[in-house]
DNA sequence: TTAATGATTCGAGATTATCGAAATACCGAA
DNA sequence: TTCGGTATTTCGATAATCTCGAATCATTAA
């Protein structure tokens, strides 16, 4: 299996981010991140298959939005919150303030 | 041709203009009806297709960002500024605070 | 009416998303 | 060490979306 890729803060776009956010898997899956801290895959439930699942953390990942690292069997993602606050100020803070809906 | 559909505000969606906001050559769109108040699809010279931008504002359009009101022979666009401020306070400060590169 | 301009729509090829199945990585028990 | 079991990724195929050029539509001017 691959290493990870996890861009440098000069490499983090703001078309990235705002490309890895505009889809509402992915939003629903940073919310439960600012929520939870930290979570692997299969904690949320979605109506989407794993594999689905896997590639849309890989989005959110390359985007530079969620750092993840393995530990043991899991891979556990959290928020890249200081870096993305501090390349964008404001950003987190807008999208977190919406509730997503569970569709 | 179809009349253009502008939703109402209830119908504005956080993840719409997130998506609608996550591709460079609307991103740029945007930054330049921030600037000029408003334009034309060939106020423009983006390097893609006609049709293709026609496509890019009509996704702008159904997201919310954007108003088009036919005048003569052309169309013109504007942002709905107070609009998206009232429903996401922020999120146009950030994404017009960021300047986009030619690319 | 005809031509010219600005923009949309159509149809085809290219890119991207989603799914299920198979493969990989890791851990613990036999 | 080998065998399951769990968590996740990768693969291959189909479906959806993007991009382009050509054709079409709407408007104005000659």
């Amino acid at each position: 299996m691959r290493p990870f890729y996890h861009p440098q803060c000069e490499d983090i776009s703001l078309v990235g981010l705002l490309y890895a956010l505009g889809d509402p898997v992915r939003l629903q899956i940073v919310h439960k991140l600012a929520e939870n801290g930290e979570l692997t895959c299969s904690d949320l439930d979605c109506a989407v298959a794993k594999s689905t699942m896997s590639h849309h953390f890989k989005i959110l990942r390359e985007s530079g939005l969620v750092s993840t690292r393995k530990e043991g069997t899991q891979h556990i993602n959290t928020l890249r919150i200081e870096e993305i606050d501090r390349l964008y100020p404001g950003l987190l803070a807008v999208v977190l303030r919406v509730r997503v809906t569970s569709k």
